[in-house]
DNA sequence: GCAGATACTTTGTGTAGTCAAACTATCTTG
DNA sequence: CAAGATAGTTTGACTACACAAAGTATCTGC
């Protein structure tokens, strides 16, 4: 590619990342309020998102995943271990790690997180429509997180607060 | 427009925005970086982007920008002032109010922080360009946040607080 | 001119999140 | 088996925030 068009390349990225960027930073007060609702912090949300149900994670895949130390690990899992969220099996090879899984409440209320911070926020439906299946077949093209595939948004309705 | 229409618009937008969000939230830690090689935290980055040279703001429309406390404000802006990022002024015609202003390292440094984040996230140059043309035409029609241009509004108006 | 409202700061307390260092239990290797 | 590596936890200290309550200075309405 000539350097010419590069240099143009990259002035049109910049531009759509400065919007897009901007965009997120000014919806960002309503995460704030999901993560409120659920009563998470944003640790807790993090250490959720990183769980599952199935397959048991080491406390070491978890620090390495977190850039954290191993004993900041052992307090996020510690928790949302208390909350009933989380728990730790031990694997059967070696008796030195530990496995943790979701439980069927931690993986509800994950359920229930993903499907809020995937709802769009209110300002994304102004768009025309040809403007949101641009954008989404744009954004169908960026590598994409370790996320699972959502399930339906109706998921959203009815959450219950905790007391 | 018909429930139909409506209900297929939803369903784009909610699958743009998921892309979208996803990306951002795998580029969390490349922003993580910014602030740290500026040695800033997170709240004094969203100090920084509150402050300008020129007009000088007020504690208590600080701490309403940032919803929160008027102490929390006090020791937000202690933060920068202490590094000399910022300074306090007397308002001429309330001696109550202070009027907070960047000082030039503080400008300097919220350029900084502005450009590096603003810069594109390097998955995104992956893109052809038709498709970042796409983004941008399509992000440039979202509501915008006042940073690039000056903030307009003015604030005159009291908001009564119930407490 | 004074009673109350307003702008801000100080002080005290609490939670979230982070690491370092010491410690336990277990596995691995010479 | 003994020595060391590895997985995880505990304890202690520290930073970043956040709010409440009390305090200071100033302004405004009657």
């Amino acid at each position: 590619m000539a350097d010419r068009a590069r240099s143009r390349k990259a002035a049109v990225a910049a531009e759509a990342w400065r919007r897009i960027f901007d965009f997120i930073a000014t919806t960002a007060d309503q995460r704030d309020r999901v993560l409120e609702r659920l009563d998470l912090t944003p640790g807790d949300a993090r250490t959720l998102g990183s769980l599952n149900q199935d397959e048991g994670r080491t406390m070491r895949a978890l620090a390495r995943e977190w850039r954290c130390d191993a004993s900041t690990a052992t307090w996020l899992v510690d928790r949302l271990e208390r909350r009933g969220f989380a728990k730790r099996g031990s694997s059967p090879e070696d008796r030195r790690v530990k496995l943790v899984t979701l439980t069927p409440r931690g993986a509800k209320t994950q359920a229930r997180l993903r499907a809020a911070l995937f709802a769009p926020p209110p300002e994304l439906l102004s768009l025309e429509v040809a403007d949101l299946v641009a954008l989404r077949d744009a954004a169908a093209k960026l590598p994409s997180g370790p996320w699972p595939a959502p399930r339906a948004a109706a998921e959203l309705q009815r959450v219950k607060r905790r007391s």
